[in-house]
DNA sequence: CGTCGGGTTCCGTTCAGCGGAAGGCGGGTG
DNA sequence: CACCCGCCTTCCGCTGAACGGAACCCGACG
């Protein structure tokens, strides 16, 4: 027997996926080795798949060796449904309150229970956040997060009431509170955070409708609130509101069913 | 003889991967057949592949049956450096000039013998363009393109010029005829396009410079630039000389090998 | 109810993939 | 200078995972 040990039940192509699974958002750039590692996979072997990966297209070598994601993933990546529709019809409107307010603005839509962010306009000098495009925060403790919880299917709030993971010393972790927080969303039609996320930002989110079901949720970031809370309110309910007749004039346009739409995985 | 006639010296990855490469801008959903006919591949084959793409999360299936880009591969595909430092630096710069001109904004690299668009800011009523993120367009018939082309080595530019396919009866197909424009590029420090590319539509670009070398282009597309060109060229050296300012800034913060800038593939 | 165009399952053959071992290679260390 | 160490790369014989033609299923259509 010399030389052949392969896990039995595990397919090339899933070897070769863990490879790019490997991948995440604070390991953009991994050694061959690492990569390994992370994948689960002995060295020569990754190393022959890395090789096909990198003839693709799909990873790319660096000049210090290390590898990356490649161009070409990052290409076929654009082209998921991922709600492009959503985007590009958002997109203008987020434009619009970014220009009247100069304040971080988040579109998100809700991936299970967690916020994914489609989209993110940052001003220079405004508070600093976490969340790039792509990245999935918590509902509990932001603002889009709370809208998109607010409007989630019971089950889905009881998951995540169930577990409230305190990020900063003022993150709400008593699901009684939360609760109440929640109801308060559905009634005033917006939700507010005040450092729960992350020091020294506080931010205001409303619900994105189209046709009264709750698609996604639009907020801002500010350093406070104090002031100009109702200006801001009415900002974002005045761009939510285009966007969902927007996406409701662009429906119709389509046939029913072929919008591809994820049944929310994970 | 029963049932195996794979075709020797392509491995299962190369297959895998094709049928991932099978997905492009006018093939966002695919069908399991043609799937496998644009992958080469048999139909019992592909469909075993495509079956563990699925459990990955790098395709998914709608409820029509036919396939899409899956949120894992686009997740992934966003974690590709592609100039992720420059999107970054540039964005706030990008939505300032929309926020003053309300134009289509367009921030491109080159890539190869195209532009690549990295970011693209649409307005409400703009005139209709037909780029999107991620979308490659020729460099002699836009305005990003022709201040990229007009930055690019001499083998590019011969390359380009020896192949000028004409898309609108506007667009400049004459090599004489850009060769002349792009010194004036150069000279000027700004391109421009008239109806070149899409009828109703001109652009007015200018390049963005890293520590003299050009490294991007940014333009705007406006209906007609007969009254405003001085502002709109204005306004985008402001903006382009910010986005210089904050690169090198930002670089020099990095080691220098370490920013994976891909050798310009393809 | 036959046909037809998809999708799915089966299964015997075989070659592509496997990974331990061994061979570079640069850079740090005694 | 010799040595080691981490990392990458190449080699190669064994074998089970992958292959795809054939057969089957299923819903739509006439």
């Amino acid at each position: 027997m010399a030389g052949n040990s392969a896990v039995p039940g595990v397919s090339v192509t899933a070897r070769a996926l863990s490879l790019l699974g490997a991948f995440d958002e604070e390991h953009r750039r991994l050694s061959l080795t690492d990569l390994a590692e992370r994948a689960g996979l002995p060295v020569p072997t990754a190393h022959r798949l890395v090789g096909e990966l990198v003839a693709f297209g799909a990873l790319a070598r660096t000049a210090s060796g290390s590898y990356v994601v490649g161009r070409r993933l990052w290409d076929i990546g654009l082209l998921a449904p991922m709600q492009s529709g959503l985007v590009e019809t958002a997109s203008p409107f987020l434009h619009d309150l970014y220009g009247a307010t100069r304040a971080t603005v988040h579109f998100a839509v809700r991936d299970g229970s967690e916020a994914l962010y489609l989209d993110r306009l940052r001003g220079h000098a405004s508070v600093p956040v976490v969340s790039t495009v792509g990245s999935r925060l918590p509902l509990h403790s932001t603002g889009v997060g709370k809208v998109l919880l607010a409007h989630a299917p019971p089950e889905v709030q009881d998951a995540v009431l169930a577990d409230l993971t305190r990020i900063t010393p003022y993150t709400v972790t008593q699901p009684g509170t939360l609760r109440r927080q929640l109801g308060r969303v559905r009634r005033d039609g917006y939700a507010t955070t005040v450092e729960e996320m992350s020091l020294g930002a506080c931010s205001v989110a409303v619900p994105v409708h189209r046709d009264d079901v709750v698609v996604a949720a639009l907020g801002m970031v500010v350093p406070s609130l104090r002031s100009e809370r109702p200006q801001l309110v009415a900002a974002l309910q005045v761009a939510a509101q285009g966007i969902g007749r927007a996406l409701s004039d662009a429906a119709s346009g389509h046939r029913g069913r072929g919008q591809p739409t994820y049944p929310s995985a994970r």
